[in-house]
This record gives C-alpha cells, sequence and structure tokens, in this order.
DNA sequence: GACCGGCCAGTACCTGGGTACCAGATCGGG
DNA sequence: CCCGATCTGGTACCCAGGTACTGGCCGGTC
C-alpha cells in the first residue's frame, strides 16, 4: 500500500488528482493541502506517508521551499514536483531542493500512476519534456566521476567514516569519534575501500574531498 | 659583489640610479636597458645579474610583462619594480608578475640601495605608500593557512614527492616516477611530515589538494 | 680550505593500516 | 517468519608506512 499526500492550492486538481489515484487499489490518498505550510503539517502528523505530490505555486510556502523544509523530518515522503508547463524551468531547483520527480500536469494519468509507483520503489521519475535541461545542466558539470558513482551506494555508516578519513583521522581517532571499536572501524573502512575502489586511506581521502564530504 | 640591471626607458632615471648605486663598492651596474625587449635581451646575456630595477611603462614591452617572461630564463634575477606614484595600483599585478619589490621612484637613494640590498639578500621590499593595499588584499582573501606557511618552506623535491602523496601514489610508485629508490623517497616523506606538521601522508595529501599541489 | 644545505641511499626497527574470516544483534520487507 | 542488509565486534596475520641514524656526493658560501 503507497500512501500519498497531495499537495496543491487549486481544489479541482486536488480532487482530480485523488479520484486517479484511488482508482488503483494499492494506493491511498492518506492526506490534503492547499499550501505549503498546510503540507508541512500533515507530513508530522502523519509519518507513514510515502510520497507526496507537490505544486510549486502555493501561497504561504511555495513547493520548492516546503520540500527543503521536508528534510529536517524524518520519515519524509519522496517529492514528486507536479506543475504547469510555465515552470518547467524550475526542474533544476526542485532536483537542488530534494525532489525525486518532476512532473507536468498536462501529462497523463496513467503516467501520474506510474510516476507514484516508480518513485515509492526507491526511483526517481522525470516527464520527457524536461529532461532536456537536465542532461544539458549535467553535460556542463561534465561527465561522472568516479566519486559520483562509488560514493552513492556506501551506507550512512560508511559514509560517516570516509568523511572522517578525507578529515585526517586515523582508526583510533575514527572509533572514539564514533563511539566504535577499532575492530568495527577497520571493518567498515575495509567496505569503504573495497566500494570506492580506492586502495588505501589516501585514495579514499582524496575521494572524500572531491565528492564535498569534507567542509 | 651584487650585479644590478636598470630597465627604463628615461635615460635620466637610468643615470640617476647608475650613480646612486655606483656609490657602494660592492653594488655593480652592469647592464642598462631602455625598454623590455633589450631588457630580456640582456638578462639572457649575462646570467649573472643578481638584481634587476624595472620600469613599469617602457615601450616595445612594458615592466609587468617583462617580468612575467623572466620566469622562463634560468638563473633569472629578482626583479624590483620601481615606478611613479601614479603607478602605485600595479602593485598587486606586479606581484603576481612575480616581482620581488615594489619601489616608488620618489623614494630616497638610501631606500634604494637598501631595497637591493634586500632583494639580493633573497628577502622582498616594498614602498610604505603601497603596503596597504597589498595587505588589503591578504585580508581579502583570508587568513595564512598552514598551507601557506609549511609548503613553501619544502624543497624542490620534497615538493614534488608531496605533490605525488596528494595524488594518492604510494612509495613504491612514487620511487618509480621519481627514479629513486624506496629509501630515498622514506626519507624525502619523513622530511615533508616534519617541515608541514603532518602525522601521516594522508594529512600530508590533504594539505597537497589545499595548495593546489595537484591538478 | 672548511662548511653547510640539498639530494640520494642504506640498514634496522616498530607501529598502524589493511585483509581474511567469523559471528551476534537488529531491522525492514517479501 | 525468514531473508538480507547493516552495524557491531573479535582474532590472527602481513606489510607498507614511518622513524632513527648513518653516510656519500655535489654545489654554493664564507
Amino acid at each position: 500500500m503507497i500512501r500519498v499526500a497531495i499537495a496543491d492550492d487549486q481544489q479541482l486538481i486536488r480532487d482530480g488528482f485523488g479520484l486517479i489515484l484511488r482508482t488503483q487499489p494499492d494506493i491511498h490518498v492518506a492526506a490534503e493541502a492547499a499550501d505549503g505550510r498546510q503540507f508541512l503539517d500533515a507530513v508530522r502528523r502523519d509519518p507513514r506517508i510515502d510520497v507526496a505530490l507537490v505544486d510549486i505555486r502555493m501561497p504561504v510556502l511555495d513547493g520548492l521551499q516546503a520540500t527543503r523544509e521536508l528534510a529536517a523530518i524524518p520519515h519524509a515522503p519522496a517529492v514528486i514536483v507536479v506543475t504547469t508547463f510555465d515552470d518547467d524551468a524550475y526542474v533544476l531547483d526542485a532536483i537542488a531542493s530534494g525532489a525525486r520527480g518532476f512532473l507536468l500536469k498536462r501529462c497523463s494519468a496513467a503516467d501520474l500512476v506510474a510516476a507514484v509507483r516508480t518513485v515509492a520503489a526507491g526511483e526517481a521519475v522525470l516527464s520527457a519534456e524536461v529532461t532536456g535541461a537536465v542532461l544539458d545542466r549535467v553535460r556542463a558539470t561534465g561527465p561522472a566521476t568516479r566519486v559520483d558513482l562509488a560514493v552513492h551506494q556506501l551506507t550512512p555508516r560508511e559514509t560517516d567514516v570516509l568523511a572522517l578519513i578525507g578529515a585526517g583521522l586515523n582508526n583510533t581517532e575514527i572509533a572514539e569519534r564514533l563511539y566504535l571499536s577499532m575492530s568495527t572501524v577497520k571493518t567498515h573502512v575495509t567496505n569503504v575501500l573495497a566500494k570506492t575502489g580506492s586502495r588505501d586511506r589516501v585514495g579514499a581521502a582524496i575521494l572524500a574531498i572531491q565528492a564535498g564530504l569534507t567542509p
């Protein structure tokens, strides 16, 4: 069962999305909100919401700002920004804000349902019309580095360890900082080296710096 | 014996500087030039010149450009840019071009002689009137890091080693790359760690990256 | 000439880094 | 409920990294 929240200031849109989603037996519309503040309150009240459909243009608090504030809430839902074609320039901002999907309102009902399922499964989704802009940005920022590919498959704890390696700490200091035994630290370090393809902690430290894990 | 070259398009200035410097028994005026191109030719002809007094405003090739091209010449002299008060805004450019001194022409004869001796001894000298601009720049670029203080006191060879550490190479690879024995590499590494205040090569690698030794 | 600093090199030694392998605890999902 | 992933911890082992000390060679200065 996928629990969905809908945040849009237009009653008609909320009703339309609700009708479409309720045709699916495994999707439940758990909350609706008419502005960003209501939306955040609803998410805080119901921590079981999996996916949120969020419009950019909303009173009180716009959709992008609301998405950013969502990061501070535990068990925050994955956000699909659903907006009009006029707002397609916001796609990069939406991604930067933490959205995991970007849909245009002129998409089909099937697209909407598919997007909800995709995002609920942990994937990401983009409307075809805006993928060009995203690819342009990716091209502008250069090809994917080994950093991008490797760092994201680390577990949270391994990421912690990698960040400390990048700060120049040795295993003893990492153990003290994270309240772990030396053995555990060594295990994490070994896993980090394997996953990042680094030969030793020096390479891992360089990787950590390039990935921006160190301030 | 300090050998000095004078580059200025005004005959009067060259003569005046020459008269002042020749009063000193340990200073020899070895060359004079009326433009930047002549100056570079003179330096190439006589590799024993220690100090060059260079005006900014010169025909053919200005003093700053000439100073920059000097870097490509082996045994290049240390440059003191000597210019009018109107050109004091160039002090940062002069330093960036590699000048080791910046004097205003309205300084005293004693100042000029002292500046030549100072620069010949490997120090740097600034006219009091322009130190403010330099300090402003220093403030704007932030306080000196441990990087600045430490890296510059490394020998050329030690700098090579540090750069390779920053690239993630281990001692064996550094030895191969520099055609050295493992023992020598270890010696250099130990010296680098001591001079940079790093505990191990990880810290040195971080330092190397922050210092821009790695591309 | 003596002296000094940089560079290169060697030996001997110890410690921390890294690997291999194993195992219990927890937890979310099918 | 079991499965897999994650986090934690342990033991045993090897080796690269780093230290300490020594010495020769060269180029410059005093």
